[in-house]
DNA sequence: TAGTGGTCTAGACCACGAG
DNA sequence: TCGTGGTCTAGACCACTAA
């Protein structure tokens, strides 16, 4: 229950911690409306400011979202989100772009040890292994290596290479549950090797960006290890820094 | 004066471009305190809560700074902030590093077109170029292009090479009154050329993470243009999406 | 029209910092 | 001890949405 002692935690912050619990253990899934502010407030015994407060601490981390006139709503991928929210790779005029993906291939395999411990698994244990090339204004741009742990990913090894859909991140929360929330990059500068420049369409030794994400849950657990080696003959990545 | 009436502006939001108006306008400097929230309150004729709202949102858009016990001040360019809020770079292990720079030039010229449409100058307005080296763990790294416009930076022009300290965006602060409040990065992979590769001890060709920044004032205002071309060989651009 | 979130108020008490 | 921000309450009214 919460407590309002003199040096406990403040009511709100309890609050977003229920709230968040809530979701990651399933209970409020996303796209599900919560209740009521009002609501919500009865049931916990504390007034509806305070309650406004954790919420909107939980809007401004993308958990939640607030429609008014209709409800407050478990944050959800449509492909909007996804895409823009994740993916900072836009043309030169600064234009987003709706990439297109093929996939190259799909398997198991033992991850290795740098993939195991950027994953947080055991060294060796199963992972899945995707890899795919994106096109960007029908020009080959990417190139992706996509390591996801056997738990819960496993029958994605199965899967024909071609099945998997351009938003992966969209189908990892309809098929798995699992809801990308946050994410590390790291970016390098790095030269094409010859399979690369192959499938990009570039002279070997071509530089590329090297793009290293870390995608994990709202709970901070690791669940996706994404290598991209992209092209910015004409495109860039963008960010923004407030 | 702030106006309530129906289809008017929420009270919180006129507030907020009131203070962004006091500092952009010089009447609140960086580090000053600002009155207190009751203070405010009643000189703006709203409640405590009112006020607090407005200053809650600028805290968190690193506009304002509260101190419990003390009060609230208008943000400012500690060494800190300056660095590890605007410089992504770090070394492997994935900690900050103090990079340490070394001034090759400094000079006034003319903007090209595209200088002055990125700064939003008239084309061919003269312009301080400054052109720096920067080591990192005492490795060469880091080849920085910065363009500033002459008005207010032309003394700059007349600097001595080594009179530029490390840490521009306190000293546009303390001496120009200007402060870098968001920046907007692209991110590309080159090659080196053979003066990046000498300076950088490179071979020729090597890749090369360019960095393109424009940085600007809490209005808006663009006032710096910073090309960085960076190896990452023992470093990586890292950034974090929420 | 009923129910939701959005804004605003007035006032209580706590936690912290400085003198 | 006093003044600051930090938390929390109770309740008013507005704006929007759906039935």
């Amino acid at each position: 229950m919460l407590s309002n002692a003199k040096g406990s935690i403040p009511l709100y912050m309890q609050i977003k911690e229920l709230f968040v619990a809530n979701i990651s253990d399933g209970r409020w899934s996303p796209g599900d409306v919560i209740p009521s502010e009002i609501q919500l407030a009865q049931d916990l015994g504390v007034s509806q400011g305070t309650v406004r407060k954790a919420i909107t601490e939980l809007v401004e981390n993308n958990v939640l979202t607030r429609r008014q006139g209709r409800g407050t709503f478990v944050a959800f991928h449509d492909s909007e989100r996804a895409l823009f929210h994740f993916f900072h790779i836009v043309d030169n005029k600064g234009h987003k772009v709706l990439p297109e993906s093929t996939t190259l291939s799909c398997r198991r395999k033992r991850a290795t040890r740098t993939e195991s411990s950027k994953l947080g698994l055991a060294s060796g244990s199963s992972v899945v292994c995707i890899e795919r090339m994106r096109k960007l204004d029908d020009q080959p741009t990417l190139l992706e290596t996509i390591t996801l742990p056997s738990e819960p990913f496993g029958e994605l090894g199965n899967v024909g290479a071609c099945d998997l859909p351009n938003m992966l991140y969209e189908m990892y929360e309809q098929k798995f549950g699992i809801t990308i929330h946050n994410a590390e990059e790291q970016l390098r500068a790095v030269s094409a090797s010859e399979r690369e420049a192959s499938l990009l369409d570039l002279p070997a030794g071509a530089p590329l960006l090297e793009i290293e994400r870390i995608a994990r849950t709202l709970d901070n657990t690791p669940v996706e290890l994404r290598v991209s080696r992209c092209t910015t003959r004409n495109h860039h990545y963008r960010t923004t820094i407030f």
